[in-house]
RNA sequence: GGCCCUGUAGCGCAGUUGGUUAGCGCGCCGCCCUGUCACGGCGGAGGUCGCCGGUUCAAGUCCGGUCAGGGUCGCCA
């Protein structure tokens, strides 16, 4: 493996003998310096090569020079020579004085996207455009954020569990499966790990957790929706109500922040003009039902049929939210049962309302959480009320014949909360590849 | 899927009430330039104006359809 040093290293390091790889930035070729612009995984650094002259002063075609004068922008080299430290080098005040360079493969010369191209046009060339710090910064993030997580789950005694994504049947509604060949009969792929998520209650394990791909066929058209996107969930026994969920919800909000706040505060600050708050807990809890009161009384009526909030009541409740507590986290709670699935359970005193919330971040919906039905027979009605024929669900309902604890959980889309940390315009910005309706390449 | 907006060179854009050879910036190519750092100077190449059809003496420009993109709503994570 070729010994490299990391560009975001040299800096610490007395002058002396380095090798650097990465790709060609910049290059500055003048008749008697060159100058390169180096970019890795981590920073960039600029390499000088000042040329040799005969006896006559006429400059000589030696090399690197001559590689260099043919080096393209995006060109994957490694080099050696002299670290040195300069303070009249802006980028960084160092520069590599240059001893050999070899080009390992080289870039057409014209790239197909610019710093100001169009998100469509960078989703094309997306390996290109994850060259810029930003997007690299994005994942480095999200690697960030999901260890945090991973390590609250682990030590708090969670059980990792990986569902098939391949179902028989649909796990919430029908329109939105995407359905493919499976041998001899019809497969479909989740939309959710929901069923299979709630079958560990009923196996005993107690908390579980999983980090995996959803898939919903909905054309949806708007900066937030995927027909593919990463769902952070998470199910735990022996719950009293929804509260219960909430307070594993925004503790493992608070340990994904708190990471990422430590370790790339400043670069978020740098790259993203945003700042990373780790939230106070507990967060805001409002009653969907006074949600919709508080965002009227702000002039803002959901021009709505049904019990539901719309976006724009979202943005106005996040709204209100910062202004009244100062923050950017709000649990909507207790949705009318009209509104929710089947296996959300009710309240006691009033049938009319689920153990449910939805948390919102920054004005955008980023979960979906509640206590579960675990009582069989009212399971099976409401299945009944919504419509649902229990034998559609096939071995679901088995789940909760042979006992089985009180539980909750709830579902979180990955992309959505870095969408909404980074202040990103759309979804797509902050997935690795992305998967729409009109896109499946690359 | 509904409504609104957009589609012109590799990228970002301009293009007048329809009119003759479709412009600008960046990038690219060539030459020049002793330290650049958004390097600079001079020159050059690059376009069936998203696609199909219509109106017209004449369409990048007007009309219809279609495809793609953006916004928003519905749906949700």
């Amino acid at each position: 493996m070729t010994s490299r040093i990391l560009i975001k290293n040299l800096s610490a390091l007395d002058d002396g003998p380095v090798t650097v790889s990465g790709w060609v930035d910049t290059v500055r070729d003048q008749k008697k310096v060159q100058f390169v612009v180096l970019r890795d995984e981590s920073g960039a650094v600029q390499l000088v090569n000042p040329r040799t002259t005969d006896a006559d002063g006429v400059v000589v075609a030696d090399e690197p020079a001559s590689t260099i004068s043919t080096l393209s922008q995006g060109s994957f080299v490694t080099v050696t020579g002299e670290l040195k430290h300069d303070e009249r080098v802006k980028l960084g005040g160092i520069e590599v004085k240059l001893d050999s360079l070899t080009v390992q493969s080289h870039a057409i010369a014209e790239t197909p996207i610019a710093a100001d191209s169009s998100l469509d046009k960078r989703l094309d060339w997306r390996f290109l455009d994850l060259r810029n710090p930003k997007q690299n910064l994005i994942f480095r993030i999200q690697t960030t954020f999901l260890h945090a997580l991973r390590t609250y789950w682990v030590e708090n005694d969670f059980i990792e569990i990986h569902t098939p994504k391949l179902m028989a049947s649909a796990s919430e509604s029908r329109a939105e499966l995407f359905e493919v060949e499976y041998f001899e009969t019809k497969a479909y792929l989740a939309q959710s790990p929901q069923f299979f998520k709630q079958m560990a209650q009923a196996a005993g394990f107690g908390k579980v957790f999983e980090v995996g791909p959803a898939f919903r066929a909905d054309p949806s058209f708007t900066s937030r929706h995927s027909t593919e996107f990463t769902s952070v969930d998470s199910e735990i026994s022996w719950i009293e109500s929804h509260e219960d969920v909430m307070k594993l919800h925004e503790a493992l909000i608070v340990a994904g922040f708190t990471a990422v706040k430590e370790k790339h505060g400043d670069e978020v600050k740098a790259l993203f003009d945003a700042l990373v708050t780790v939230p106070a807990t507990p967060f805001p809890r409002i009653p969907l039902a006074e949600a919709k009161e508080i965002v009227k009384e702000r002039g803002y009526e959901v021009p709505r049929d049904d019990d539901d909030m719309d976006p724009e009541g979202e943005r106005q409740i996040s709204a209100y939210v910062a202004e009244k507590f100062g923050h950017e986290f709000v649990f909507l709670t207790d949705y009318a049962s009209s509104i929710r699935p089947f296996y959300h359970m009710r309240h006691d005193a009033d049938a009319g309302l689920t153990k449910s919330y939805d948390l919102i971040f920054n004005g955008t919906e980023i979960s979906t959480g509640a206590q579960r039905e675990h009582r069989i027979d009212i399971l099976v009605e409401q299945a009944k009320e919504k419509g649902v024929d229990p034998e559609e669900l096939g071995t679901y309902l088995d789940y909760f014949r042979y006992g089985v604890p009180s539980h909750g959980g709830f579902g979180m889309g990955l992309a959505r909360v870095l969408m909404l940390l980074l202040h990103q315009a759309s979804i797509r910005e902050v997935t690795y590849l992305f998967r729409g309706p009109t896109r499946l390449e690359p």
